[in-house]
DNA sequence: CCGAGAGGTGTGATCGCTAACATCATCGGT
DNA sequence: ACCGATGATGTTAGCGATCACACCTCTCGG
């Protein structure tokens, strides 16, 4: 061994190499004005020499903040969440963040709470929350003002910093969709009812109906599985008046598929069927699925935008961004017979 | 305001508190033996009184370790690795590690090293790799000795700490299955070759056929999507011979199904397929799918268990882990006609 | 030619914690 | 009654960065 384990370099090592203070060398690090290009050069090649890397932990210490971003997010394997969850790493990565997820298994208050704290002792910088249910959304509560927070698909009542897809309108739209092309009216399978997505759609689901004075059937209440999608399925399956089904999301779509099948109602000759989210897989379901896609990128771009404004101004805001979805029109619908 | 902008409590200001000097405090919080009974309590209710949290950053700098695990995965939202995901933080978070993770868009070496180098820069405890290919098991050249590191997924031919599925095992089962019930032969629908995954399965596939002198018909290459399920799918469809066939996971067989029932082939009448990994969906495919089911749970505790090891003892392992998966058996296999 | 201002750099204190050592009772054994 | 071990606590010195401030060296207007 030639050291003592080897500790890696400090910022003194490096200033020592370039014959300057380790002030120097933090004022390069940090881009400040008043450093002599000639003086940063030096440091610069010093610093690559001894592959040298700021510690973290000493900067958290002195400045009291750190480049960690916390998530806190249910414990699913949801295609929403998790696309959204991924896409929201990366532009977070971009901006020189780091993500310290802390997944939850069930939403309600306490565990979200728990969540939080964990986070808190981290000390991070900002955080962002999915909370798609009124028991997520009252644990919000919890979280102290000062903290910078984001909510995603969160209650659109509340007053916090607020990003989620447009539920309703994408909900519109997938009803006049169906009802454009010929059918009478829409039944809607739809996810929990305490889910702030779920009401959205059957919002969005019901002003399409009423904007053409179509009747309004009975919501067919589940949760988001294919199995809760299939029992539905087979209940509406066995109405002949049915012809055209929009579920809440694409799984329940799915299993309405199936129910259909097995009843022998052919999608879409006797059925549509229009679902929600655009899961990979929806374009090889039998049939093809007509679905509406959000962009989940763009909510999280937002989401990151909305958070790094309230960290770099140390305040809360409560501004709000709406992402429009679009419809995606594959095989699952035609012309009533 | 009262102070200046409320400082949070420090370990100092517990100490006032309780009467005695930080050091003391140091230690309660750290299950030291050498403290009076009495004292602890007097701390324990001092830091709850002040509602005081112990500030990482400050004792990461002292003691150079951080409770941050560092994971790196791909930016994707394919079902494994984003249930192998979720557990693992839950598993994580359990130990009092916080998980950090580095998300990675295309498996190859550069954009892995930068991933590894984002996490060193965190001065993370540990990495977990999920490096499913060669050029993704390649990038772990370059993580340095000293770090603890568990692959999962990887080259089961590298000596690093590992943890995978028993791919060959389940591939076996569940091309044993189709052979007993009546098939003279199992077609085989592979995922990307440079997978370890899908090698593996391939593998395991080949056994079971050689084990009871089948014939081993060419493998169809594909990616892991649905569309190219669908694609080679069109192509079995067509070839009358084929009447079983095992897809590397369950969106290849969704396409495959899908290719089935447009071509008039019957699932499982004329045609038996079988799956890898049992999507939540699985159930509610027309007609549900038969498949292959990893315990992810598994997988992520072991994981963590190897990691946390090494992360105690200081040094790496080589140690490996595998979990066998279960064959699930729905209404997708039958007797060929 | 002098002093003000600005640019470039260094010095020390400090953040909140832990490690190492110092101190001071208390206690059992001879 | 003395001594060394043991337990309970306090004191001091950093860890590696940033911040506030001091200091020097120019430039330039009056």
């Amino acid at each position: 061994m030639d050291q003592k384990t080897q500790r890696d370099p400090a910022m003194t090592d490096v200033a020592r190499l370039a014959g300057v203070s380790h002030q120097t060398v933090s004022r390069v690090l940090n881009d400040h004005p008043n450093v002599r290009e000639q003086t940063r050069l030096r440091v610069r090649a010093a610093i690559k020499e001894l592959g040298y890397r700021p510690n973290r932990a000493a900067r958290a210490l002195v400045t009291g903040k750190t480049q960690l971003i916390g998530v806190v997010a249910q414990n699913s394997t949801l295609y929403g969440p998790a696309s959204l969850l991924s896409a929201f790493e990366e532009a977070a990565g971009e901006a020189g963040f780091a993500v310290s997820i802390g997944r939850v298994k069930v939403l309600d208050r306490e565990s979200i709470a728990a969540a939080v704290e964990r986070h808190r002792d981290q000390r991070v910088a900002g955080l962002v929350v999915i909370a798609p249910n009124a028991s997520a959304a009252d644990a919000l509560a919890d979280v102290p003002a000062g903290l910078p927070l984001v909510t995603v698909d969160g209650d659109p009542e509340r007053t916090t910093a607020l990003v989620t897809v447009d539920q309703a309108a994408g909900a519109f739209e997938a009803t006049t969709h169906l009802l454009e092309t010929g059918h009478q009216t829409v039944w809607h399978v739809s996810g929990p009812q305490d889910w702030f997505d779920a009401a959205g759609r059957v919002q969005g689901w019901k002003r399409a109906l009423d904007a053409v004075n179509a009747e309004v059937p009975p919501v067919v209440a589940a949760d988001w599985s294919a199995a809760a999608g299939y029992k539905a399925g087979q209940m509406l399956a066995r109405m002949p008046e049915v012809t055209a089904v929009f579920a809440s999301n694409d799984h329940l779509a799915l299993g309405v598929l199936r129910a259909m099948h097995e009843r022998g109602r052919r999608v879409p000759h006797d059925v549509s069927v229009v679902g929600f989210d655009d899961v990979p897989e929806a374009a090889y379901f039998i049939p093809p699925l007509t679905t509406v896609r959000p962009d989940f990128a763009a909510v999280a771009r937002e989401t990151l935008g909305l958070l790094l404004e309230q960290v770099t101004a140390g305040e809360s805001t409560t501004s709000r961004r709406t992402i429009a979805p679009v419809l995606v029109r594959r095989e699952s619908v035609a012309f009533p017979s």
